[in-house]
RNA sequence: CGGGGAUUAGCGCAGUUGGUAGCGCGCUUGUUUCGGGAGCAAGAGGUCACGCGUUCGAGUCGCGUAUCCCCGACCA
């Protein structure tokens, strides 16, 4: 390719509106551009990248015997309606009507659309286990779109679902996929990066991982253990936290006047803030007030808190807080209508410590305060059953480790791909059956599994960069090798670049050739910009010599001068060589190969 | 949805007390240059986001709307 014909000009000044450090890179390399929030298209230099991205992405997933399919991106209400989705999803569908006045979805992801395929035809235990993936464009209004091309309200994504006859069955294939997956990170060049556990969501299964690119410009916090091997996303990341004992005592009342927060009651009474119980109020959509107590110095993580309840929660509105008897500044359990709230006690607040928690009147608060002996005891049946213990605090930097008590550190994380367990979540919903051995029908077990292509090549900026631009991996790079030609005029200078260009292309080798008239200096500027690993530099001053000049994207090794008679073997050694850097096992023979 | 910022040439930006719009980069032509974003000369390029208002006159003042970015809420 010529570069004075690619399509995509590079751009000397940062764009205004882009923050992180890909998504200026690739507005100034000619990658991307945007047409409107969370919205962007491909020029070609990003779509080269993509594609590669993308058949690696197939690669691996053919490797653990998946099946590429396309299913569509709109979707009828009906099939929604089956799995309940239809209305449980709120905003983040794209919604519209056809000509008919037919409600219409833009999927958001394919649990339904693959379960449609799934029941027709997997229908007996013998086509088991049977795993379906696409390469396919995704809608989410995002309320926040944001970071380039991080969050977009349309992206694409490799999603794919696996049935099983038997628990055991996805559980073996399910870690099969998690080493498809590390695999596939490799060989796009990521680096840091993890598999943690994480939140299933409302309607997941029973457990996931999130690949996450440790990045401090990530939007996810991950919790992980300085010895161990735990790493959790924060929204499941547990501790056992360090808890007080505290001697048994009366509960009595104390004035705390116009102190209200935590940090204010502490100063008051000189304590600690673990030494107090905190109440946090949210309401359901049905205004029932659900009211947290967590130890006075911990936050609530509120995906813990919905999957406690299995409800949608909002922060409380003060005619719920009203209604169910708790006076926000000074809320505690005493004194509640259980009738018009439920009450979430985490697991801090143990039933060996007493604290200082609200009255639930003005200017007043409980010492002493014991879960037991004040609050569980005095309950009739029903009462009980509006109360429940859990954890829903969230762990931090410095807490122990769950698994073997050392010190936990907190890192960000950009979420790059996802494996689910759903279980017979959908199947069931969408009456997905296949006949056992017996003749008996059976709901399919189900995996899904996403990677998010679109958010790949960014990822993998954030981590690879320089000041000039990006260094990127080989196997992701629009092109192998990158030409700089020098004065072109002069002589047979860019004749002779052509005839290598020439001799490469025929071998294989994608060659970005800049055929521009310009100075070396903004050549070389934009050849950063573009990040392509390796370079070749065509001058007449080398060239006297016989002589053209090598060097790698991330200066690794000082530039070299190659004999132009070598040039082709070289560039042909090197790139092999460095695409082996990427290869994470010997190739294996796919399966088609061997059917073949 | 709350808080903050922005919107003037393809990109980055100026624009004074209100008087009919400029600079740099990029682009076109010519010319001299040529190893880390060259110099000179000549050009092309604008519904100053949109609407309403104040005024003899609005890029500039007032009100409203839209869009974009950041923080938060949210993120199946």
């Amino acid at each position: 390719m010529f570069l004075s014909k690619l399509v995509g000009r590079t751009v000397k000044e940062t764009p205004r509106d882009a923050e992180l450090v890909s998504h200026r890179f690739l507005l100034r390399g000619g990658f991307v551009r945007q047409y409107a929030a969370g919205i962007y298209g491909l020029l070609p230099l990003g779509q080269r990248s993509i594609a590669k991205i993308e058949a690696i992405c197939r690669e691996e997933m053919n490797k653990v015997e998946g099946q590429e399919v396309k299913m569509p991106c709109l979707g009828t209400k009906e099939l929604w309606d089956e799995s309940g989705r239809y209305s449980a999803i709120g905003k983040d569908m794209f919604r519209l009507n056809d000509r008919h006045d037919k409600p219409m979805v833009l999927c958001m992801t394919h649990e339904e659309p693959v379960v449609f395929f799934a029941r027709s035809e997997l229908t007996s235990y013998r086509q088991l286990p049977a795993m379906m993936y696409q390469i396919q464009t995704k809608f989410r209004d995002e309320p926040r779109p944001r970071g380039g091309l991080i969050r977009l309200r349309e992206f694409t994504m490799k999603d794919a679902y696996s049935f099983h006859a038997s628990e055991e069955d996805l559980q073996r294939y399910y870690w099969k996929v998690h080493e498809a997956y590390m695999n596939f990170f490799k060989r796009t060049g990521c680096k840091n990066f993890v598999s943690v556990m994480s939140d299933n969501g409302m309607f997941g299964g029973k457990f996931s991982h999130e690949f996450m690119m440790l990045v401090p410009s990530g939007e996810d916090t991950l919790i992980t253990c300085k010895h161990c091997d735990y790493k959790a996303n924060q929204e499941i990341a547990s501790s056992p936290f360090s808890l007080k004992k505290s001697p048994e005592a009366a509960l009595q009342e104390v004035k705390t006047g116009g102190a209200k927060t935590i940090a204010e009651l502490s100063k008051l009474m000189n304590l600690q803030s673990d030494d107090f119980c905190k109440a946090v109020m949210y309401q359901t959509k049905d205004q029932e007030m659900v009211v947290v107590f967590i130890r006075g110095d911990l936050d609530v993580v509120e995906q813990k808190l919905k999957g406690l309840i299995q409800k949608e929660i909002f922060p409380a509105k003060e005619e719920v807080i009203q209604a169910a008897g708790a006076l926000s500044g000074s809320a505690g359990p005493i004194g509640l209508n259980l009738s018009k709230c439920h009450v979430i006690f985490d697991k801090t607040i143990s039933k060996e410590s007493q604290f200082i928690i609200g009255a639930n009147k003005e200017g007043i608060h409980l010492m002493n305060f014991n879960l037991d002996r004040d609050f569980l005891a005095n309950l009739n049946e029903w009462q009980r059953q509006r109360v429940k213990t859990g954890d829903v605090a969230a762990a931090r930097a410095g807490d122990p480790c769950p698994k073997c008590n050392h010190e936990l550190q907190e890192t960000r994380g950009i979420e790059i791909g996802n494996i689910f367990h759903l279980g017979t979540r959908y199947s069931q919903s969408m009456n997905c059956t296949y006949l056992d051995q017996a003749g008996a029908a059976q709901n399919h077990i189900m995996g899904c599994y996403g990677i998010g292509i679109t958010r790949l090549l960014p990822s993998v900026i954030e981590e690879s960069h320089d000041e000039r631009g990006p260094i990127l991996p080989i196997t992701i790079a629009p092109f192998h090798v990158h030409f700089c030609v020098l004065n072109k005029k002069e002589g047979k200078t860019e004749q002779t670049a052509i005839e290598v260009y020439q001799a490469l292309s025929q071998a294989g080798v994608e060659v970005l050739f800049d055929d521009r008239d310009e100075k070396p200096g903004s050549q070389f500027a934009d050849a950063d910009l573009i990040g392509i690993p390796l370079r070749v530099i065509f001058s007449p001053r080398n060239l006297n010599e016989n002589k053209v000049e090598f060097k790698f994207r991330d200066n690794r090794a000082p530039a070299q001068l190659i004999d132009l008679n070598e040039v082709v073997p070289f560039i042909q050694r090197t790139i092999s060589n460095e695409f082996s850097r990427y290869l994470v096992s010997k190739p294996t023979v796919s399966s088609e190969k061997i059917e073949a």
